[in-house]
DNA sequence: GGTACAATTGAGAAAGATTCTCATTTAATA
DNA sequence: TATTAAATGAGAATCTTTCTCAATTGTACC
């Protein structure tokens, strides 16, 4: 894990006025480097083979710090505990795999046209909207370790 | 609070094998009354209302069986904390206010159709969605007593 | 209606998750 | 490199949630 940041996350930092250190590197890297959820625990031992000293009230702080500045996003699961995504790369909506847990993210957002339609009906304005769609993936539909 | 159940949720307990219990009752009556979304502490002080001795535990494990039997759903808040919401009246999603914290019901589900899109492009097999949209109510917009 | 029995409850303890405090360290800036 | 405010680590404190167990209560059956 490279712990130095790329400029654009640099310069995000820099303009919320917080301090790019390692600790909110390492925690960002751990997200955007995983395949599927990551639950805090799971933050910080990624975060520990890097860090080894690294305190669990780091993570919480760190997770914070991204979500405030944008770099992440809370993402919430059917069990109610929630893991965290990425947001370097845009919008994105979250494919959760109920039987092997992977989450694999969508792109196309299909949501623009209908936050019109429901704000017409309602009055809502509507500024940020949350999806997820939970099923089975394509590979664990044909092994069958369903439950 | 009328704490006894009708036919349908009274069938939906004994199919499931689970007791109907004044308090299983109480929990489901506040969730459903409620206007806005509850925490798990609001709930707790609606049900204490009417069963004054209710302990805390009682409601965890209240919800967690009308979760269980499909009566009630999780909702997740953008906060991270979760409220719950009545299942009774079929298929919802939430539109909830920022200001005023007012949950509103809308009941078109237009996910439908982007349920086989998704599926066809990705292989999942979609068998469960949760949509929640954040904005600002009509009434929150023309007050404007937004931050 | 009364009885038996397993499920449920209340109370508080226990466990787990999150936040706080404060002395020490460190990134950013000049 | 020196300065300074922000961030960190460690552990305490505070919530939140689950567990345990004796007492209670729905339900099914008579």
């Amino acid at each position: 894990m490279d712990l130095s940041a790329n400029n654009y996350v640099l310069s995000v930092f820099r303009s919320n006025g917080l301090k790019c250190t390692p600790q909110r590197i390492a925690v960002l890297n751990a997200i955007e480097q995983s395949k599927t959820h990551l639950s805090i625990e799971k933050i910080h031992n990624k975060v520990k083979e890097y860090l080894p000293n690294v305190g669990l009230a780091t993570i919480y702080r760190s997770l914070d710090s991204l979500i405030h500045i944008g770099l992440i996003e809370k993402v919430h699961m059917e069990d109610g505990c929630h893991s965290f995504a990425s947001r370097l790369s845009g919008h994105k909506h979250a494919l959760v795999c109920k039987v092997c847990d992977q989450i694999v993210e969508y792109e196309d957002c299909p949501l623009e046209s209908i936050k019109n339609q429901v704000s017409e009906k309602t009055g809502f304005k509507i500024d940020n909207h949350y999806l997820q769609l939970l099923g089975t993936c394509r590979e664990c539909q044909i092994s069958d370790n369903s439950i």
